[in-house]
DNA sequence: AATGAATGAGAATTCATTCAT
DNA sequence: CATGAATGAATTCTCATTCAT
């Protein structure tokens, strides 16, 4: 009883107090102190400060890997240039929405899975190949359809990747304000572009 | 460069073991045993361990943005599409090298520069943002000039950045084996076209 | 040998492990994973752990002790010395017998209870007083009778106890492979002679 | 300056501690504050609680081990029975005296060296293998040059060790009050009997 | 300038014990 | 009787920083 709802606990103090103070400056002593329960409790649920922070990762990224393949394998889908402009909105629609609901971990994972020494570099890393290797995946199947163009599918898929990425941090965690339309907007325009997309192709 | 005395001594290993261990993980005992000096001597030059680490980021900020605004200012330049191209592809080749040639402190910074609880935030958007500053300028005089085209030079010099960074992070720091040349192409291609580049133009 | 209940199997799990971890590094969760029950189940029948410890002990000495004066009053009984050595190998063989029976707790009492901060010095010396007063009585005995000879009963009790005492820990717990019929001879013959018995004695 | 001072110092204290409290009661601040030092500063100079009592019990091993191949090399020296009485009672008096002059460490390896989980298992073993072998050595060479007889030599050097050990224990460190010099004659007598000495033999 | 011993606040982690169910 | 989640005191060890020499 209060077993779930403990670890939970747990787990929802340990994302706030580690996006808030980063993963060293926490101390186990916070995550408590906001979860109301004793010390000795974390150490119920967890072996060590590190355990906490790999599960609330591993978790995010599961989760976020479903729903990216989901959205992401008929990112090029359509018949028409515009069918397939109305999935890349789309998609990126949806990317955004997800990318916001987890805006916390989200942030904790880019934020942190980079540096510390290198203890979540092989998260980050993982991460990164798994999202590189859907998105290269869609690519090169539409550089087959033969409606966009990219001498190296797998440099595109870093580009596209790098744009998405830095601008969700960029716009949504630093600044803050973001015209998250416009920005959609701006950014489908651009990767097509960018990817030499036909915007007249019909099959 | 400078002269080898026991500050750069102190500053080369610094860089060496934040590089290997990250900020946090790594010790002052670390550096000075790397350096040959006692503990003491290293507060005979830094007032703390976090000095150390933001007089590095500083110098590499400064040397990199003087470098940036030598090389961007004419990034658009020239009178013909053909010239333009070919100014962006120094710019990028030139950013290639200066970014290769500061890998050590580069990946210290990209690494380190985000997460630490925001000890170094203040660091890295601070150089996101003059970067981002000179990159834009850049963007919107060429819109000016009309052969380039982007609803927003904000959001635009978001992409350029991300798109640049973590390419770089990515090919040079974790595959580590990068085909600049090709890189370079790919990555000019993509970015003139996202920007509705006038491959036609003429003034 | 009793009812197989949650208490005995405490206390048989309690040996086990105090055995192979000793009293200090064992933890009440060892025992109780080890039993089969649950941690608070513990607590039902031990005020603490080291009320265990002292059970097991006191059970261990009080049963020895009685077998012990079952078979050391007759030690040196006999009216010829051919009947008094038969009596001292029977004596010897015996309390092989119980040393061996008991070995798990026998090596745990030897081996903790000197130790640990003198938590178990008074169990460990409480059993040296009542074996020491028992073989002096003996030994008293049998000096009085006058076949054997010795300046200081008691010290001859502390050899004849450290005799044995350490060589059944050297032979059974450290060496493990003992010839408990060649020790018992050479023991009984080294504490015949150190004795001085007179071995053509007749009343 | 201050180095081995402080070393020494931490050194005195913990042997001093760990009498009293046994190795696992004392807490390193205990040490510390005895020594007059910070908590840091033991850290300077061990690795941890384990590593000081390692460091103590074997210098002490180290140390009486030279002194015991010393004297006892010399045990069964002599070409009459007198003149080997006279060097078995020397060496006796001999180690009694180094068991006296570091009744200190003794009584903490005595005490401490068994228990604790076996973690001072090897110690304690290894210090009994030295003890035992160079006994064993001086009885066989007294077997061989025929004035005392034993069955097995090994089992012979067993009961010595025993007899002796215990005895110092009892008298020394539980008793407190020992007639050492009659302890010495009983046992000196007890020994050679023990041993089936030849009283009367003359080379 | 250089040294390096000393410092001590601070953190993670352990585990015997309690107690509501 | 049994359970096992919760507790929190207690302890070891770390390491940036100081300062007398």
């Amino acid at each position: 009883m209060g077993e779930p709802n403990t670890k939970n606990a747990l787990i929802e103090s340990a994302i706030r107090i580690f996006q808030q103070k980063g993963f060293q400056m926490t101390r186990v002593s916070d995550i408590v102190s906001d979860a109301g329960v004793s010390q000795g409790t974390f150490y119920n649920y967890f072996r060590s400060k590190e355990e906490v922070f790999r599960e609330i990762c591993n978790d995010f990224i599961d989760q976020v890997q479903k729903k990216f393949i989901e959205r992401t394998e008929h990112m090029f889908d359509g018949d028409t240039s515009a069918e397939v402009v109305g999935n890349v909105h789309q998609v990126v629609r949806d990317l955004f929405k997800i990318y916001h609901d987890n805006l916390d971990v989200a942030e904790l994972l880019f934020r942190e899975g980079i540096g510390n020494g290198g203890i979540f570099k092989e998260i980050y890393e993982g991460m990164l190949a798994i999202f590189l290797e859907l998105i290269e995946e869609q690519v090169q199947k539409a550089v087959h359809r033969g409606f966009i163009h990219i001498e190296d599918a797998q440099i595109g898929s870093v580009f596209l990747f790098g744009l998405f990425e830095r601008s969700l941090l960029y716009f949504m965690l630093i600044q803050k304000t973001a015209d998250l339309d416009k920005l959609e907007r701006v950014m489908v325009e651009f990767i097509l572009k960018g990817l030499s997309f036909d915007y007249n192709f019909k099959i």
